[in-house]
DNA sequence: TTGATTCTAGACAGAACTGTCCAGAGGTCA
DNA sequence: TGACCTCTGGACAGTTCTGTCTAGAATCAA
C-alpha cells in the first residue's frame, strides 16, 4: 500500500503472472502516474514520461485509457477512495479520552497505509489549478472537519469550540505536512504531550502518550523493513 | 502591492511614462510571471505564455532576462524579500498580551500588503519539486517558527511549549490557507475567540478580540476598493 | 490452421515550447 | 543627418509532447 514499495505487476511475486505479450497492466500505468503526481504535480503526469518509467512504448497507455484526462480522473478517484475516508474512520474510532482520540488521528500521519500524506498534498496542489478538483476537495475537507468536530463533541466540548479545535488539528496537520520538516520520530514523540495540550486545552494522560509512542515505534519499525 | 491590482507599467498613471518603443518593462515580465507562478505553478511559468499575457512577442523577455531560470531565480527572491520577513516582523511587534500578539500575526492573513498567501503556497509547492528551493524554504520556516516561539516566551510560556504552540499557530495557518475555504470575514471574526483560546490555552480578553475586528473590517474595506 | 481478441512498438502529423539571430523601430546626442 | 543604444517582432532550428494509426506478437477456440 505504501508508495515506496509499489512494484510493477510483472515484478510482484504475489500477483498472477502476466500472459502473452502483456508488459504492463492498467494498474501499473496508474501507479506510475500516482508517483509522478506526487513527485511533480498533475501537469507533469505525461504519457511519454510514464512510458519511460515503465520501460514500454506509449501504445498500451491508449489501450487502457481513452486519453490523458481519463487517467487524471482515475488518479483523483484513487485519492478520494483513500485519504479522506481513512481520516473520517479514525475520527469515529472509540477512545477513552480526547487525547486518545487525537492519537487515533495522528495514526494517520504515522502509518502510510492509513493516509498517504504526499498524495494528499499533491491533490491539494492540483486543486489550486483545477476548480472541479477544488470543489471535490473542499467538500471532503468539510466532511473531515465535521467528523473531527464530532469527535471533540464526544468529549464534552462546546460545539463552536469543537469546530475550531477540529480545524486547528486538521489544518495544522496539513501545514506541518506541507512544510516537510522530516523530523525524526523520536523528536516528534518527545513533543506529543505539548501538542496534545495545545490541541485539547487539557493536560494529557501519560498513559495515552506512552501507548501512542509504542504504536508509533511499531509502525516505524515495520515501515522501514 | 496586491496581486489583483497590479497594472502593467504602461497602464499605471503613477509610473513614469515609457519612452520609445518600449511596451513592457522587466517588472511587467516579473509581475506576469508571479501571477502564473501563483495560478499554475513554477513549471507553467513559460515565456510564450507570459508574452501572450503581456500582448508582446517573446523577444524583450530575452532582453531583460538571460534565460527562464534567470526569471525563476528572480521570482524566488521576490518571495524571500517579502513574506517570511513580514511575519517575523509582526511576531516582534510590541503587544500587551499573547492574544494581542497572535492578532498581530493574524494581520498577516488579513492584509495582503503584509503577506501574500497565494504566493506563499506557490513557493511551497515549488519547493516540493526543487531541492534548492526547499532548502531555502525550510530555513525560513525555522526562522519564522523561532520568532513565533520567542513571541510565546515573551508571555511566560515554557520554552518547549512555546515551540509547539508556535508550530501549531504557524502550520495551522499554512494548512488553512492551503485549504482555501474562502470564508467571509465576519464568519472568521466570529471564531476568533475560540481560535485564540486554542492557540494560547488562555481565555482571550474581549477588548483584544474587538480591536482585531475593527482592524480587519478596516483592511477588508480598504482592500475591496 | 484460421480467425478473433488483447496488447505492443513505433511511425506520423500536429501543437507547444525554448533559445538564437537579425532587421527594424524609436529615442538621444553631437 | 548619422551614429549609437535600447527594445521589439518574428523567423529559424531543435526539443518535447499528444493522439492516431497500423503491423506484429501472443493466446485461445474451433
Amino acid at each position: 500500500m505504501t508508495r515506496a514499495t509499489r512494484l510493477l505487476h510483472r515484478d510482484n511475486p504475489d500477483q498472477i503472472p502476466l500472459n502473452g505479450n502483456i508488459k504492463v497492466t492498467r494498474q501499473d500505468w496508474l501507479n506510475a502516474a500516482l508517483e509522478v503526481l506526487i513527485e511533480a504535480g498533475e501537469k507533469q503526469v505525461k504519457v511519454l514520461l510514464l512510458s519511460e518509467r515503465l520501460g514500454v512504448s506509449r501504445s498500451s497507455f491508449y489501450w487502457y485509457f481513452k486519453s490523458r484526462s481519463d487517467l487524471t480522473n482515475a488518479l483523483l478517484q484513487t485519492w478520494f477512495d483513500t485519504n479522506p475516508r481513512q481520516m473520517i474512520a479514525q475520527a469515529a474510532m472509540p477512545a477513552g479520552s480526547i487525547c486518545e482520540a487525537i492519537c487515533n488521528i495522528h495514526k494517520c500521519v504515522v502509518d502510510p497505509a492509513l493516509f498517504d500524506i504526499p498524495l494528499d498534498f499533491a491533490v491539494r496542489d492540483w486543486a489550486r489549478r483545477d476548480p472541479s478538483v477544488q470543489a471535490q476537495l473542499s467538500a471532503t475537507d468539510r466532511d473531515v472537519t465535521a467528523a473531527l468536530a464530532a469527535m471533540f463533541e464526544r468529549f464534552d466540548y462546546d460545539p463552536a469550540e469543537a469546530v475550531i479545535r477540529a480545524r486547528v488539528l486538521y489544518y495544522m496537520q496539513l501545514g506541518y505536512n506541507a512544510a516537510e520538516l522530516n523530523e525524526p520520530w523520536e523528536t516528534r514523540l518527545a513533543n506529543v504531550s505539548n501538542y496534545l495540550l495545545t490541541f485539547t486545552g487539557r493536560a494529557p494522560l501519560p498513559k495515552v502518550v506512552e501507548d501512542f509512542g509504542i504504536y508509533v515505534r511499531a509502525i516505524v519499525e515495520e515501515t522501514e523493513l
